[in-house]
DNA sequence: CCATTACTTAGGTCTTGACCTAAGTAATGG
DNA sequence: CCATTACTTAGGTCAAGACCTAAGTAATGG
């Protein structure tokens, strides 16, 4: 049994993957495949078409992605097509909306916090 | 009147401003100290004092974040002061929930042209 | 006042990132 | 088959990033 809870253990990400992934993301280029992936798949030279970027540097991008893990990627024949893996999109999202909670969680105490001052006439 | 419409035009930010959002959250040691700075705000030395690293690197930390547009800091006698500031977390967290809504949509095209093709007895 | 404290500035190193050109390889399609 | 197409690999440049040490400056506190 090498993963005992398996069920609730569900670990959360390393510092490592959600630096790739908003790495990945800190990319315009790659924000917009990401964005154009996520209406369907594409091959790596439809993906390339709009952007003036030879081709080399711009697999260099999917690389990236693909590393980050937002992506994936598979061959057939000649072709190899990418098509999005949202569940790390989630890592960001999740890491966001934690810090989101913590600050709002902080005004509100802060809020508590005059008003208690208010009520007990403090000026 | 330089702004007609300005409640209304509230200008999506541009390709740059989230560039430099996902770039300073793509390191841990930034990531951090946003978290931090989410509890409460915080002196350059207070938030420097966990990590191993020279002052003159941490504060080139600092300076990515503010630069993003993530924190501001203020300096009062020798002491200079960081807040964080939480719109432009909201910048990240709104393009992610946009991409998680496309990305959405697309599945649920899916199941319905799925379902279509059952309904229609394609096998 | 003057030693400390709290940054700041200046500069140096070494790695990584974002591009490029040129030259592959490996599936097609006519 | 053999020219295209669809990537892939190799390698080169140039800027930016993440660290460092050393030497400032500018408020304080005793």
């Amino acid at each position: 049994m090498p993963a005992p809870h398996a069920a609730i253990a569900r670990k959360p990400p390393t510092a490592a993957i959600i630096d790739g992934v908003f790495r990945a993301l800190s990319d315009p280029t790659r924000r917009d495949v990401v964005a154009r992936l996520s209406a369907r798949p594409a091959s790596a030279s439809e993906l390339a078409a709009p952007y003036r970027m030879a081709m080399p540097s711009f697999l260099e991008h999917l690389k990236v992605l693909e590393a980050s893990g937002l992506v994936s990627s598979e061959k057939k024949g000649r072709v190899r097509t990418y098509t999005l893996a949202s569940e790390r999109l989630k890592v960001a999202e999740d890491w966001l909306s934690r810090q989101r909670r913590l600050w709002e969680t902080r005004l509100d105490q802060l809020d508590a916090y005059l008003l208690k001052l208010k009520k007990d006439g403090v000026t």
